[in-house]
DNA sequence: GACAATTTGGACAAGAGCGTCCAAAAATAT
DNA sequence: ATATTTTTGGACGCTCTTGTCCAAATTGTC
């Protein structure tokens, strides 16, 4: 018997689909791959073969798995925004809250956002796909559109807001500081990701030290 | 006799296209729709027949002046980068060289970049088309890779330099300025840009006179 | 080893898209 | 008005893709 399909009925929101039970690793394994391609090609430029091949997986298995090219195509997105949230706020908690050296501590932090959420594979396909599809399938991301910048933005603006508080940080708009840290971070990346090239450790942190600097001398306590 | 369809011979470099001598009126109306159609769509997900009723003309028309989809791709990607260039530079030559009042000026000039060059349709075309099919047809935005940011940054950085000499701007390393300028302006449009919303006139000007304070914060003369 | 679930590969119909051909209509030039 | 160029729309062949069906091979379980 072949596997249950994908099934018609609408999981209710925030309830996590079990999914027919085939074995689990093809499972991911074909949502890996789907990744890969759509990121690669787009959505109208793949095809399931594609797909399949990438996954060393027979075409029937995919369609075994998740029944459609737009059902999978929902998966992928689903799983990697899943992933990039949670990798996100990991991240957030490692915020130097109480920094011994406030300039090296943010330039780690820095890193470590970068690396972590902003260059690997799923920031990058994220970040892809809502802009070739975003305008397509707005629905897709309209979680991601209040779950996703905004919160992180405002995370990010109360810890700045409390380092200000306790006489580290000298300013006076905490989500403004959030955001422009950010750009900063993003400044010299921006470019070398664009084209898909893949970014060196050490140019990740020259990169966040120099960005760290420009934001100290911004909002930096003046001795 | 249909018009000479698009030559095979491939144009000597710097020499531009006359191309065949169809109603020029059409052949960018083409183009013109052709650039939205694959911008909203994506390659893979654009079809002729939808460049053809969006430019209001039949699709063998298309054919007669593009010869074929890839062939239509790539001149609108070099029309595309020829007026964004030509903005570019256009834009770079109101800096304020001579400020009378540094804030202000960086600020007007900083709306004038954004309004003309980064959220204007070509824009905002180019970023989507570097994102989605800058690693499947390098070539094609190979020009763009040394003519395009590299060229903005020096002449940006040039232009800091001299500001920094003329004792308006305390700075070391004008490239990094020129980058962390660039990024600060983009902080806010960024996230409101990949969702393909438009932006009011009054958030540019919002969003350029923080990014300058900010800007000017960290390098500009201490009084 | 026997049994069930899963995977495989190949064949298939239906449809979409590309690019071509062509003769009739419209626009433009002379 | 006449000749030339451009545009049009429709029909066509071709290829590629989707999604389905099915029988055989593989894998895992008891």
């Amino acid at each position: 018997m072949p596997p249950a399909t994908a099934p018609d009925t609408i999981a209710p929101p925030g309830h996590i689909e079990t999914g027919p039970r085939g074995h689990i690793e093809k499972r991911l394994s074909i949502i890996d791959a789907a990744a890969c391609v759509f990121c690669r090609e787009g959505y109208g430029g793949t095809n399931i073969d594609m797909i399949a091949a990438q996954a060393n997986v027979s075409r029937q298995t995919v369609y075994n798995h998740h029944g459609d090219k737009e059902k999978l195509f929902r998966a992928v997105v689903r799983e990697v925004t899943e992933r990039i949230n949670a990798g996100l706020f990991d991240t957030l908690a490692t915020f130097p809250d109480r920094p011994t050296d406030l300039e090296a501590d943010l330039a780690a932090f820095a890193v470590r956002l970068t690396r972590n959420c902003i260059c690997n594979r799923d920031g990058k396909f994220l970040r892809k796909l809502i802009q070739s599809e975003g305008e397509r399938y707005p629905e897709l991301f309209a979680d991601w559109r209040v779950n996703g910048p905004a919160k992180v933005w405002s995370a990010l603006a109360a810890r700045f807001a409390r380092l200000a508080l306790s006489g580290h940080l000298d300013l006076d708009d905490p989500d403004l500081a959030a955001r422009q840290f950010l750009a900063l971070i993003n400044a010299d990346l921006q470019t070398a990701m664009l084209l898909g090239d893949d970014i060196g450790d050490e140019f990740l942190e020259s990169s966040a030290r120099q960005a760290v600097r420009t934001f100290l001398r911004a909002y930096g306590k003046r001795a």
